[in-house]
DNA sequence: CGTTGCATTTAGATCGTTCTAAATCACAGG
DNA sequence: CCTGTGATTTAGAACGATCTAAATGCAACG
């Protein structure tokens, strides 16, 4: 049942070569006479030849592998990522290790453990809530180049890609506060995560900014439910908002739900915004205003820094900060006048 | 920068034995003895030992790598699918490649070739529309142990997981008819599936069944803004339907909003259901009626088939189709009565 | 004390590639 | 005809594990 695999040696005894040669030929190297080349093809085509990457790498120690580690995959905002990732790395011949560590920082640890095992050339993490500080520090012991992404241990310890979640937060406050809202909450996770961070700080900031005042802050679980159940403790804020925005979209659109239940009109009554614009956003009722932070192309920033990396590992730590966009649909309310 | 790898040779060196007991201990052989098996344990740990993978490959030729090619990485049915094919392998310490075909089948032949360049033990594979039906014979020349899922090339020629779409659809064309719809459409996509034509089938069969009539199929792209867009060519079939199924819960919430957009109430004017159940089904408004297909669970399965498989490479092919679940909400109109 | 049997350990070949250093070839120039 | 040069080609040693077959140690037995 297990087919034999056609080896290099095969192939040059049949082109009537040498081992070596043929490699020179899959390598595509220049040094390689133009017929040799042509005759060697020729039978790597007749044979089915398939170069083992494990082999060779082996002796070279390039997998052309590199592994992807996220939080979660039923969150889109992680796997247009992840397609952004996989769309680079696939136009550059390099094969996608995925793995899910769930947010668990010991899971995390175990993940990595196998993609040292597996010899990936490196890895593009978005770290588990909780992960140790050190973890860069570790990792560049081991010698494996990482970059993080949307999420960050250790600011500026190695490359990272995100979106500017500070400015996307402003940029909701202010939308908000030019529709004549001023009383404004937010409705936070429980996962201290960077982005966590930078979307607290940010609401703090365009608070400030803005001169809109704080309603308050309010802890839910990362899904619709969650957030459904949190509109309750929102509305019972003893400065009670005329706006909240929410970590992001799932939040959001959870929030409304809970809004409608209790006879909040959502966009009218309470004006709601997320963060992330994912394509839910469209179609949730009514549409909500969102910031849009495009994972794609934080994802694409990502693979483009690793490979970067990969080519010259002594560059120093490099950031790919991408802009977000303000997406007004209805959910905030209607236009100022 | 790039750390020389810790070896077998290294430890044994160490610990005072041979490279051989070395690796009898990593795999975890009974053979050695308890303290030279904590002895060299004790080593592995000091110096940080990680085992290549890769090299263990060439000898024994077991990679625990799976490759996994889905058309698509925006849909969340098959991201949660994904999401349940990477628990299992992840419990069973294989790693996941992963790669999106783009429903392209010849970037579906690059990627084999990748897979297979990188040794895989074997592959999960959702068939890109439009695939080679030789294709299962082409992997079985190959000596690559195959499991498709959600769709199928062949029917019965590989393993196979997914879920009874011809049930599903039944499920939805009782409820509606249930509910008093007697004209019902169904708007369907273009890309050439299982899926779909199973989809298709189970329609015509559940209409026969229950005597509704056939108020006609539309095509439409497989996107939430191409089946809004679809709205007036469904409100336009001669026989004007009082209800529409749609392939998947994205272009139902699509048709909603196109609905919606032409004056036309979703869930009163015209009972509208998706099939998925995808999470988003959740916060549409009106929320979707919809048939669970778990996809979660049929990765599950996938990934048991596909390990089940390479412990016995001749076993006879086998099929695992979960049960769909009819979820209703309010898209699909009032209960009767 | 030599032998047998069992448990444990090991040397050396091997997997399929790439690398290094050297060999070979073709041909021009002396 | 010999030598030097640049272009090709190659033999053989890696890479880090696993496998095979055999060696070793040790205790008990006759």
């Amino acid at each position: 049942m297990q087919r034999k695999r056609v080896t290099l040696d095969e192939v040059a005894r049949i082109a009537g070569v040498s081992r070596a040669t043929v490699s020179l030929v899959v390598r595509k190297s220049p040094l390689v006479a133009d017929h040799t080349r042509e005759k060697v093809e020729q039978v790597m085509a007749e044979l089915d030849y398939v170069r083992d990457i494990g082999a060779a790498r082996l002796r070279n120690n390039s997998s052309r592998t590199v592994g992807v580690i996220v939080p979660n995959l039923v969150n889109s905002f992680f796997t247009e990522f992840l397609a952004g990732v996989e769309r680079v790395m696939g136009e550059d011949d390099r094969v996608v290790l995925l793995a899910n560590s769930q947010d668990d920082p010991r899971r995390q640890d175990d993940i990595l453990q196998r993609f040292r095992g597996h010899g990936v050339d490196g890895v593009i993490l978005c770290p588990a809530a909780g992960t140790d500080p050190d973890l860069p520090g570790r990792m560049r012991r081991w010698g494996l180049p990482v970059v993080q992404s949307l999420r960050e241990i250790g600011r500026g310890a190695t490359d990272y890609a995100g979106a500017d979640y500070i400015d996307g937060v402003r940029l909701a406050v202010q939308h908000l506060v030019r529709l004549g809202r001023r009383r404004i909450a937010f409705l936070s996770v429980g996962a201290r995560t960077s982005a966590r961070e930078e979307r607290l700080a940010g609401f703090a900031r365009a608070l400030a900014e803005t001169g809109a005042k704080d309603a308050g802050i309010v802890e839910a679980d990362l899904s619709w439910e969650g957030a459904a159940h949190s509109a309750a403790e929102v509305l019972a804020l003893p400065s009670r908002p005329d706006a909240v925005l929410c970590f992001n979209d799932i939040l959001a659109a959870g929030l409304m739900r809970g809004l409608r239940r209790a006879g909040i009109e959502p966009g009218r009554d309470m004006a709601v915004m997320g963060l992330d614009d994912l394509p839910l956003a469209e179609l949730t009722y009514p549409p909500l205003s969102s910031i849009a932070m495009d994972p794609a192309g934080i994802g694409v920033a990502a693979a483009r820094l690793l490979a970067r990396r990969l080519a010259d590992p002594a560059a120093p730590p490099e950031r790919s900060i991408l802009a977000p966009r303000l997406v007004i649909r209805e959910s905030s309310g209607a236009e100022a006048g």
